[in-house]
DNA sequence: TGACTTTATCGTATTTATACGATATAATTA
DNA sequence: TAATTATATCGTATAAATACGATAAAGTCA
């Protein structure tokens, strides 16, 4: 993590810009929040609540993984009434596709 | 993850692929791990201990981490008389851009 | 064979993630 | 305003991840 000055190449990938990526994988890397994801591509702009009656997860919990998908940026909530709607945040699905095939 | 009679369309992801997608996510949901992917990226086939050199960490967990991204599937290590060579794991790589790619 | 090099694994302490029920917040409806 | 609905947050118990030092294993070289 400190010295790369003998790497035959760089990358284009360093500081916060890294951070968001890893935080993109992390927040991936749970099959709730995984499943979660599929059902948003599938459903987009359905609420919480059928969230939570898709999952077999009390809705504390799938709230609480809605706000990792949320603060890693795979997903975005609209406020409607007393509800949240969520969809993809289709930028940052897009960056983070990028990203990797700029990696990889 | 029981019902999905009412979704609008299906995603060609399920089970063991779906297990083995969310596994690579979770390995790359790590700084330290991270590193170790893009140390390989600029030094192909390099060893266990030019890892370690480069990483902040013990030579233990270096290894723990490098098991965790074998075991995922992001790299293959081939052992060269008392070394480890590692590289990136192409096939899965490619794999699991295709896979992002479909679902996203 | 014995010393050395390189890596993996074991045991373990600490931190982080995950799950739940209970409760707070905020909008809607009677 | 009071009750209801929908969601988020809090407190907390348990499980998993992460780190380290110590040790084992396996190859190399004198």
């Amino acid at each position: 993590m400190i010295n790369q000055t003998e790497a035959c190449c760089t990358l284009d990938i360093h500081g916060e810009e890294q951070n968001k990526l890893v935080a993109l994988f992390k927040a991936l890397g749970n099959p709730s929040r995984f499943e979660v994801l599929k059902y948003l591509v599938t459903h987009p702009g359905c609420i919480t609540g059928d969230i939570v009656a898709f999952l077999p997860l009390a809705q504390s919990t799938v709230s609480q993984h809605l706000k990792v998908l949320r603060d890693a940026g795979w997903i975005a909530g609209t406020v409607e009434g007393p509800a949240t709607s969520y969809c993809l945040h289709e930028d940052n699905i897009a960056w983070f596709k990028e990203k990797v095939g700029e990696i990889f």
